[in-house]
DNA sequence: AGAATTTTGTAACAGCACGTAACATTGCCC
DNA sequence: GGGCAATGTTACGTGCTGTTACAAAATTCT
């Protein structure tokens, strides 16, 4: 799991560094913490961080400086906290080459998500290397065409899927057997992170079933796993034929 | 890399000019520095520049009048900058023909992520390389002659293309495979950025189609691309015959 | 077991992106 | 100036996607 991942968070504010620090470790990452660059570069020197939380002003050294130095440096991931929540700094941001970005005030939940988002993009997700390069890939009859983008049932008809529907069905032809989060799946197929009381996958995943499903009420081929997510259970091969 | 552009700044304070100059400068930018119209002017003729940053109040001269008569003569790209921080102000330039637009006062970061967006915009296009020089670009049994600016079908009947169309087509056969988003295609087919509510791209796509696609309602060779723009999916060869 | 709570399925609706017809505008030629 | 051709704008239809609301199912609590 991502939990266990070591998040480095760089503010000058004593506070907000306490805050959290205490609420990202409830939430089972390991944390340390710097006033500034100079600390920051000494923790990174001496621990493996995963992730950094970087304030972008402080007193010294700007976080946009410091952000810029460390992608020249190292790959590590950066989420950028700024003050406005201006367009002009978002574009700023990632022009600077962060990860993400998050305007101050913010719901420490808000980056709690974009801190999963960001580990689950940089260290991605099984996928069946097998069926990696193969342009079609075969589950039950079904025949999937990624180039050409299309859907072939066993009785050879083409069924015509939505640009939605087939990104999500691929996400789980290539994974098949993996369970898959709603967020893990929100990411692969639209690349997106999720918002709070989002539904959308489940709405897609109906309107897929409805296509492909024999029993659309008895789902075989992506089945529900409670409190976790979906898993594609069929198996697949990356049969040209 | 974008870094090695020419900027030309075009301000009648001298602060200010120094200001960027020596800012852009350490950013890895060549610049140039005009008080006024007539400086600009001379500037423009006797070196090659890649991006004006404009200000929009100056004695003698206005900027959005020296924005506009640019833009009637050529299509390098340019960034206002003015006082107020009005909707309006925003509308004005970008109706002008500016590319971006920056309020007084700004932060310099700010100003070099505007830079460093426009110029990708404009210059940063993956072209395929070897079909820049080539006159004659082939796809799918068509030939787009370069040189005389004429189509021709697969069946040897030249079709005829008004200007747009022309410039759109070769737009995208010369970056075959890439995805162009509308205000890419905007300014690399009409050298201008995109106003609100802009469909201009959607309906040349659509009279283009008419006349290249089999089937317009089916496109084969210029594909839409939901929420960012179109691709040209056919493969093309620089080859004369 | 039955009630309360959480999670999932999905209908109904809202909003946006895209295609395009029809109209407006622009620039050009005679 | 009037007519024409090219291009842009507006308006509307269509289809896809996400949101909301509620029903159904699964789980937990008593």
């Amino acid at each position: 799991m991502s939990t266990d991942a070591h998040i480095l968070i760089v503010d000058d504010d004593r506070d907000i560094r306490d805050l959290l620090s205490r609420f990202l470790r409830k939430n089972g990452y390991r944390i340390s913490a710097a006033a500034d660059g100079n600390e920051m570069k000494h923790i990174l020197e001496t621990a493996r961080i995963d992730l950094i939380v970087l304030d972008r002003v402080m007193p010294g050294s700007d976080g946009l400086s410091l952000c810029r130095e460390l992608r020249a440096t190292s790959r590590t991931p950066v989420i950028l906290l700024t003050l406005l929540g201006g367009d002009t700094d978002r574009i700023i941001g990632l022009e600077i080459g962060a990860d993400d970005y998050l305007a101050k005030p913010f719901n420490p939940h808000e980056l709690l998500a974009r801190i999963k988002s960001v580990l689950r993009r940089v260290s991605d997700l099984p996928l069946q290397s097998s069926l990696q390069k193969s342009p079609v890939l075969s589950f039950g009859g079904w025949k999937l065409d990624r180039s050409r983008r299309y859907l072939e049932s066993p009785v050879g008809v083409l069924v015509s899927l939505t640009d939605g529907e087939f990104d999500l069905l691929l996400a789980f032809a290539e994974r098949p057997q993996v369970i898959l989060s709603r967020e893990q799946l929100l990411d692969l197929s639209r690349g997106r992170s999720a918002a709070a009381f989002d539904r959308s996958i489940d709405m897609q995943i109906t309107r897929l079933r409805r296509k492909i499903e024999a029993d659309p009420e008895q789902p075989e081929i992506i089945k529900t796993v409670r409190n976790k997510g979906y898993v594609f259970t069929s198996e697949v091969t990356g049969a040209a034929e």
